[in-house]
DNA sequence: AAATCAACTTGCCATAGGACAAGAAATGAA
DNA sequence: TTCATTTCTTGTCCTATGGCAAGTTGATTT
């Protein structure tokens, strides 16, 4: 049993000194969201981002239609963040918002600009996670067109088994592209292999 | 006319001094690529980005049926990159080709991590770009979940007119997420409206 | 315990878009 | 200028998935 900083699992000792990891940490602030509140909602400017260390989380956005799809799913250790809108400083199109009671580490725009441009570690570290989350949409976006619905719900199940176990079926469903009448089916269908 | 390097329309006199203009258009080398030579492919780690001067190109991946996907286009002032392979420095899954003769200004990954830690605005306008380009690709990838075809062609019609008028129906048509055949009755549709 | 509500399943039918194949039409090569 | 190749169109038929509605089941409230 350890009882160091949740934020060293994020950033490592490996990668920052210790005076640093001081230095950012202090700057994190300690939130807590109850099952269903909303961490950014749609119109608003993305003004802070979060690490989750317990707790779902879902992003979507509304179609021109008012159905609403699922665009992430951020549990413990994600980093829950609007890019587009935290850093271009735009309204965003996006909600999050809390499936379950939540524990969270905030930072927030002005204190990440400064840690940006003085730590070079820190700037590393927050590119290559950007870059990650890019590379994780591009596959997803490549999965919509070029699998069918049920090869992407075996996907999402084999990488991310904790989103199916703790997700409605609906919000999963969207999230991949279909309606929860699909879903339903295609589950039922994988089940019986 | 002005002749002005073309680079001086990416990189603005208002966000650089004259001096880092000076130091970051000596790091740019201009290269020639024909018609249907490869920038980049498959397996091989992105050492390079491009801004494109003249031309079009076209970047791809092969999905497991082995049919092809075009992630994306590129013409006059854009960023031909392949963001996750460029920065994680991991061998990437695209293939980016170029459709016509092209004129481009080069950047190599250690020229890049020279300009990015020591001038604050090369940083900050690099981060911008990356986040456009997330931005542009999540909107995509909505738009394929939420938007039926005929949509998605009216909107790259109306945003990237120069892309359809340039690049042949079934490339346009992986892009979108349909088959050629498909996009041309959709196109049919649209042109007696 | 009853009543309500959300989550999920299932059936029936509808439809957007795919698969395949046969032409046109345009482009390029010899 | 002829031949070949690629691009695009169109027809026929097919399939994955959607739309809608009627159940279940399970959770929550009173």
């Amino acid at each position: 049993m350890d009882d160091k900083h949740f934020l060293l699992n994020i950033f490592s000792q490996e990668n920052f000194t210790a005076q640093e990891l001081e230095t950012i940490i202090l700057k994190f602030k300690k939130v807590v969201f109850s099952k269903n509140s909303f961490l950014l909602s749609e119109g608003k400017v993305a003004n802070n981002y979060w690490f989750v260390e317990s707790g779902f989380i879902r992003s979507f956005v509304q179609d021109t239609e008012g159905r609403n799809i699922s665009t992430n799913f951020y549990s413990t250790g994600d980093i829950a963040i609007d890019w587009p809108s935290f850093f271009l400083r735009n309204p965003t199109r996006e909600n999050m918002q809390a499936l379950t009671d939540c524990v969270c580490w905030q930072l927030d725009f002005d204190t990440f600009q400064t840690l940006f441009h003085s730590i070079t570690a820190f700037r590393e570290q927050g590119r290559t996670t950007l870059v990650g989350s890019y590379f994780a949409l591009k596959n997803h976006s490549i999965s919509v067109i070029a699998d069918p619905a049920k090869a992407r719900y075996q996907q999402l199940l084999q990488k991310k088994p904790h989103i199916i176990q703790n997700v409605s079926l609906k919000h999963i469903a969207t999230y991949l592209g279909i309606t929860d009448t699909s879903l339903s089916r295609i589950r039922k269908e994988v089940a019986k292999e």
